[in-house]
DNA sequence: TTTAAAATTGTAATAATTTCAAATATGAAA
DNA sequence: TTTCATATTTGAAATTATTACAATTTTAAA
């Protein structure tokens, strides 16, 4: 993904007013591109913002979904996840060490026939499998 | 996705007793290819099974899902849904209607170079957009 | 400084799912 | 066929994720 020097403009271009909790919020996500949840971010974050409700958590990250710089990653049920990176791009889960892998791919050769005349607004390709680590450590 | 003549049989050879509740679940899924929810299930089925209990569909669904005659569609945050085809194929969401259409892919060709040595287990390829009847609407 | 709007917060409400123990059904052995 | 162990179903309670909403705080313009 495209990097991102100034958080406080990026929230600004994105027509988000760059309060302090969106600036922790988004920063927090782009250091940690390993796909948070809410839980994850609001833990993380309420020792160095103590006022910090969860709420606000939700509040911000619908507020980037709608806003276009953050995506949702459904690759498991009973956890939404988080992504700052919104271009196309696929996720793998390992269902031995729970890590979630970026990679990219065309869908340019994907060959789908039935929905020819719908219109794509957003694509999501989720792999579950064992990643090479866990594969190594047998 | 392959024809099942004979649900009581298909289950048994699955591994799995066929037991009255067993068996309308699983017809309710080859009958109803829209994906249903656990709440859709029920509240169709619990006119016809009166002591039908939610935890039994969510019971019986797991245990089909484990059995790997049933795959997990997770295509909205918010909502699990069933599909007793469990062959790898994609799902379009309409943003208008909410309807959601199989659709298949090649994944031979995806050309993904990041995890390439890892063991791939599930693809699930979810698309949303609007569908050609929706758009038409217009 | 005053003031209105926007953002944040905390609590309560809702919804989805899981846990668990009791009740019921099933099927083999006696 | 009765007995008994096991499997399945059930309903209630507990847990978890998320949303609704009103009160408080912050922001920034007048
Ligand atoms: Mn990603
Ligand atoms: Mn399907
Ligand atoms: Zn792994
Ligand atoms: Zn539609």
């Amino acid at each position: 993904m495209k990097q991102i020097q100034n958080v406080k403009n990026y929230l600004t271009e994105a027509g988000i007013k760059p309060s302090y909790q969106r600036i922790k919020i988004f920063e927090y996500l782009i250091e940690n591109m390993n796909h948070p949840t809410v839980d994850m971010i609001y833990k993380d974050l309420v020792p160095y913002i103590p006022t910090l409700s969860k709420t606000t958590v939700y509040n911000t990250l619908k507020f980037f979904v709608d806003k276009g710089i953050t995506q949702i990653i459904n690759i498991e049920d009973n956890e939404t996840r988080y992504d700052a990176d919104t271009s196309t791009h696929g996720h793998f889960k390992c269902i031995k060490c729970g890590n979630i892998y970026d990679f990219s791919f065309d869908n340019k050769n994907l060959n789908i026939k039935q929905i020819e005349n719908f219109e794509i607004k957003q694509i999501h390709l989720y792999i579950k499998g064992i990643c090479e680590n866990c594969k190594n450590k047998k």
